[in-house]
DNA sequence: AAAACTCCGTAACAAGCGTTACGGTAACAT
DNA sequence: ATGTTACCGTAACGCTTGTTACGGAGTTTT
């Protein structure tokens, strides 16, 4: 067992690496021996862990998913009312400062690739839909007296939002610093009738 | 004259190549070879063309920019009011049919590309800044007495959102039909009081 | 203690990449 | 008609890629 926990830590912490490279180096520069380095082992290791390149993409990419979900649910049942849910589980999406703009070059980066994977692109749908259903979720939480229309409309507005804003940090950090993110949010939040 | 005019055709031939690879096969498929074949013509041509694969790239993402420019700038003098210019111009900038959705998937490719290219991240920024200024001159026209503040970070709200929808459109088109996005831009406009 | 097994670094492989060099073809000039 | 020049397809080069095969070191088993 301890064996296998280990296979699983190594697992993560190529994952990790994966992130790193994708960060900082970009899709194209994403290779094994790149994600290696960054690991500081050799790709022997690499491939000993994983079947092919595929695999260790996939497992990165779920590694990411898992991970943000788990820090979205902390913030999420920290909250000490519905609306300061939403707002700081919005907050956490955009790209305010070096790690979060960090997730979201890599966010980037997978979307990117996988524009020609299918799989790649199967479960970026099925985590968006986790992601868009959450945002409904707490917008109606904040909002219970409006239709299920509105809370649609307004959770599509949100999420989009943060999400593009989180690109365009990520792109440009110098031209979206963080101050300007949040009154964007609470902007839109006020004007939805949620601040 | 001819001679450069051909010159010029081809060049443009090649960019718009280079966005088909882009949004059919992503980024990593991104080749010298894939760009000819997409061209109809041999790698042969297009290293006579541009001096090497950067080039190549770069050519094209200035092209785009110089479309999306070309395309804005006419439906925004096509509107009848402020108002209707600046909700015609952000609604061009969702994807809203496959057409928009190929300019999105093929903006996503080259912003993951830049992550790796100085070059192609400055010309990000530049656009992208040029981009952000018209918004905020659109929504200044749009509401002649809103201070400065509240129109800078209404604006950022409205391109963030467009932008955040049409990345996430572009990845499940099913999920986000062309509708459901006019009705959250109308939404937003309604919520800022640019209904 | 020897044998068997697990783990992983090293080195090699074929394939695909960007790029270069060559050669022929067509248009123009003389 | 002949020489010249521009153009571009073909084929090759060196390099990097993902992947495979091998071999040795450490651990467990008998």
């Amino acid at each position: 067992m301890s064996l296998s926990a280990d296979r699983a830590a190594q697992g993560e912490a190529l994952s990790r690496a994966v992130w790193d490279v994708l960060a900082q180096q970009g899709l194209e520069k994403l290779t094994v021996r790149a994600v290696a380095a960054a690991a500081g082992c050799t790709t022997g290791l690499v491939m000993h862990r994983f079947p092919n390149r595929r695999a260790l993409l996939l497992h990165a990419r779920q590694l990411l998913h898992e991970t943000t979900r788990e820090r979205v649910e902390a913030l999420e049942a920290a909250a000490p009312s519905p609306r300061a849910a939403l707002r700081a589980v919005l907050r956490q999406g955009m790209a305010t400062d070096p790690e979060s703009t960090n997730w979201s070059i890599v966010w980037l980066g997978f979307l990117a690739a996988a524009v020609a994977d299918d799989e790649l692109i199967g479960m970026h749908r099925r985590n968006n839909r986790d992601w868009r259903q959450r945002a409904e979720r707490l917008v109606a939480a904040a909002a219970p007296d409006w239709p299920a229309d509105r809370v649609g409309t307004v959770a599509l507005g949100l999420i989009a939002m943060t999400e593009g804003v989180a690109a365009l940090a990520a792109a440009d950090p110098a031209a979206y610093p963080a101050d300007e993110q949040e009154r964007m949010l609470d902007a839109a939040l006020a004007a939805y009738g949620l601040g």
